[in-house]
DNA sequence: TGCATTTCTTGAAGCAGTTCAAGTTTTTTA
DNA sequence: TAAAAAACTTGAACTGCTTCAAGAAATGCA
């Protein structure tokens, strides 16, 4: 099963093989159950994880007390607080199975030894993180120019399985609107 | 003039001289006037920039003809369209000068090349971009959870000298409302 | 210096989406 | 398979912010 991160590292950089030997006996995948947390605000988050199988999600609870989903992750995706992770800082964010799900959970220290040892995976994570970078810069101009109905419309085009495979509550937070909103949309009575 | 790039990768990489050599004898800086654009929407972009001194915006033009500020950069921040850099793919995206500012372009052929004579540089940007996209999650958590006012209080709190810096409707749109409302906002009548 | 352009301000009218509250449907679990 | 919990729906009242239009102030440039 580690072959969706061996994978997911070969679409940018090419491993020899002791170097898939060092990745297999340094890293272990780990099972997180539907509605597990792998990270609570107020956290320092010392560990990246990368999604093996099943969907997670970052969350906050607003100050209405209401969980409002930041972003989503699902197979061959990395999630983790970027921010918390490099400056030590509590973390702002939950990061929530929203599936029953399997990743490989990378501390930093094991991170750091994985470096030296295969330099080339800074490569790796470099571009992975540019590109993510890049789609919340698009994720920006869609919350900018669209309306409600048209980020929903947009959204389902695009991803038509994953609609189905989250509680519409989650979605309609991540598109930045109501879950009421997000009935109505649905319902054709926006 | 060099001083401020290879001072912000020595925060987080170390170069030996050689190393310095040539990064300076590969790079060029260039001077960019005030509203001149280094970057057009459907333009496949394929150069980074950092900025030596002055400031940038990206941004877009939204249905109705009006501008809109996504993302701004001053002194040793990179800015780019990093979907567009990666994807070959047209950007959706306008960069523009602010203010008279001064450059260092580097084309993706030259950063490979660069990256290949020094790969602790794939560090280096690995690092950067990673603390990026974390100041992106957190940004979208105080549009998601602020009201247009409290971002408005929020920003020129962390960023007092910057609000001078830029004209209030590139704010505005940074801040997801009208240049009108900002007008409300600072006359206290919002 | 003076004209043109850009930027900022103000008020009135309007609306996209929220909030609340209550009920219904679906899913989970014992 | 029944009861509990989670998720979804609906309508009515409300509101934060936009839009429009017009004028005032500041800045840039010949």
């Amino acid at each position: 099963m580690y072959s969706v991160f061996l994978e997911h590292i070969q679409k940018f950089i090419s491993l020899e093989t002791f170097e898939i030997d060092i990745l297999e006996s340094s890293l272990a995948i780990s099972k997180i159950n539907k509605k597990e947390h792998v990270l609570q605000e107020s956290q320092v988050c010392n560990t990246m994880y990368f999604i093996i199988k099943g969907c997670f999600r970052q969350y906050i609870i607003n100050n209405k007390g209401i969980e409002q989903t930041l972003q989503f992750g699902v197979e061959s995706w990395w999630i983790t607080d970027y921010l918390s992770f490099h400056n030590h800082t509590p973390s702002h964010f939950y990061i929530q199975a929203v599936e029953n799900s399997e990743i490989i959970a990378i501390k930093k220290n094991v991170l750091e030894s994985l470096l030296i040892q295969i330099p080339k995976l800074e490569r790796y994570l470099r571009i992975v993180s540019q590109k993510t970078f890049g789609a919340a810069q698009m994720r920006i101009k869609f919350l900018f120019t669209m309306s409600a109905e048209e980020r929903y419309q947009h959204f389902s085009n695009l991803n038509p399985e994953f609609v189905q495979r989250v509680p519409q509550y989650m979605l309609a937070s991540y598109l930045d609107f109501s879950a009421e909103f997000m009935s109505k949309i649905r319902a054709g009575k926006a």
